[in-house]
RNA sequence: GGGGGAAUGUCCCGAGCGGCAAAGGGGGCGGACUGUAAAUCCGCUGGCUACGCCUUCGCAGGUUCGAGUCCUGCUUCCCCCA
């Protein structure tokens, strides 16, 4: 769709060539612009959950090339708009979190933006705005007057996030309903306080950034602009980010850098190239190089894209150390001391010992996978549903305990 | 305000003459084959102190030896009329 236009910027040169671009309000014209000097561009959070998650974060490559092509980002945390809720892509109205649980997620969130963007305190150094700072001084007159006059009914009924919910005659509250009204005057906020130009986001957010670039016409800044990323899918056409135990999430606490290494270990091998471009902050050649790999080769890849997208949100170490890890349970099949670990006395059963590791979420579906032998102790086959961990499965202080090929953890006492 | 429909396994969709732990998909997990890939084939997918026991079909009662299934009331949603 974009390939008659190529951008002389080197912003936009470097997304499109990495295959952030999905779509753009006007290609020409950003492009003139961000050659014309400094720009400042956002990408709005939502503070749903306490971190985001892998779809989050090819937005935040964006910034991230954004900045080192010499542009400022702003990361607009929704502390104001999640009180409301997005209703793009749900089903359906989504339970209100509480002003607490919102910031108690704010706060959680912020950290990742650290380890993508740069927030030093002058040039183009990132800044960070939570929009509760002006949403919630709003006054409903005001605004309505305001903001309200400038947005048809006719024209939101047609946004797709409202029509899909009419279309399938599902409930959608008035408080949604005004959450595309919040964002659009994010849009001009930032556009006036701190002269942003430039929203971008995934392809959902397409119709509510583009509800801002209008708005700030009607609202006289200078002229906005809307760019998207491509929804994130794998080649298989599913969408990405969810394990039976969740999403992927970017925080440390929530999904181990080693599981998070393992998630890009096993990547299909139709993605590897795309994925390399978007995750990892590897030059184009050195891609192609390895694109060009085939067959069982390209596992190498693989494990380059796991450990590269690790660092990158983990830091060097961790993904190291993941990939070493890895290497060990893997290839030499032993246990890597750096396996996730958990304390169990002697005596636990075999079936509360998969649930306590989390392989099996109760005893019956431990037992299950027990007896379809997917069970094995210290690499050992186990389909006994009465196994008892005893003092002699202990190999060097710690048991091996495994589910399947890929999951494996160590049991200490 | 009146009339008609709907709610099923806590991931989703969806069958269900009064004997039902409840058909069939999707998804997920496990096994085989591989390369920690894809595709394909097979198995599992309510819980437990487990050849048995317990709890499930919007909620609360009732009829019955026995109810997801029949009756009554309630809740929520949808459609039509006003």
């Amino acid at each position: 769709m974009t390939s008659q236009f190529s951008p002389k910027s080197d912003f936009l040169r470097t997304l499109m060539d990495r295959g952030y671009i999905h779509q753009c309000s006007d290609f020409e014209g950003l492009d003139q612009k961000a050659r014309s000097g400094m720009l400042t561009a956002y990408v709005g959070y939502d503070c749903t959950a306490p971190s985001l998650h892998i779809g989050n974060l090819i937005s935040g490559m964006m910034l991230h090339w954004f900045q080192q092509t010499g542009h400022r980002p702003i990361t607009l945390m929704g502390g104001g708009t999640t009180r409301v809720g997005d209703p793009s892509g749900k089903d359906e109205t989504r339970k209100l979190l509480t002003v607490e649980q919102i910031e108690d997620n704010k706060n959680s969130i912020k950290g990742v933006f650290g380890k993508l963007l740069n927030y030093a305190p002058d040039g183009n150094g990132a800044i960070m705005i939570d929009n509760a700072e002006w949403l919630t001084k709003l006054n409903y007159i005001d605004m309505l007057r305001d903001i309200g006059r400038h947005f048809s009914i006719n024209r939101m009924l047609t946004m797709d996030s409202v029509k899909l919910r009419l279309e399938r005659e599902q409930e959608l509250s008035f408080i949604e309903f005004n959450y595309m009204i919040l964002q659009s005057y994010d849009f001009v906020e930032l556009a006036r306080k701190h002269n942003c130009s430039l929203q971008m986001g995934g392809s959902d957010q397409w119709g509510n950034i583009v509800n801002g670039v209008d708005l700030g016409r009607r609202m006289g800044t200078h002229q906005l602009y809307a760019l998207t990323t491509p929804l994130l899918t794998t080649a298989s056409g599913a969408k990405m980010g969810k394990t039976a135990s969740g999403a992927v999430w970017l925080n440390a606490d929530m999904f181990s850098p080693y599981d998070y290494w393992q998630f890009w270990r096993n990547t299909e091998d139709a993605d590897v190239s795309r994925f390399l471009k978007l995750f990892t902050l590897m030059p184009l050649d050195d891609i192609a190089r390895l694109s060009a790999l085939a067959g069982s080769e390209i596992n190498e890849a693989k494990k380059i894209l796991a450990t590269e997208a690790t660092a990158l949100l983990h830091g060097r170490e961790a993904a190291e150390e993941a990939s070493e890890t890895a290497r060990k349970t893997f290839e030499e099949g032993m246990a890597a001391e750096t396996l996730p670990s958990f304390n169990l006395p002697i005596g636990t059963g075999l079936l509360s010992a998969n649930v306590a590791v989390g392989f099996a979420s109760s005893n019956s579906n431990a037992r299950q996978l027990v007896e379809s032998g997917a069970v094995r102790i210290n690499d050992v086959v186990i389909t006994d549903t009465r196994r008892v961990l005893t003092a002699e499965d202990f190999r060097d202080g710690a048991i091996k305990l495994s589910m399947g090929k890929k999951k494996h953890v160590l049991i200490k006492v």
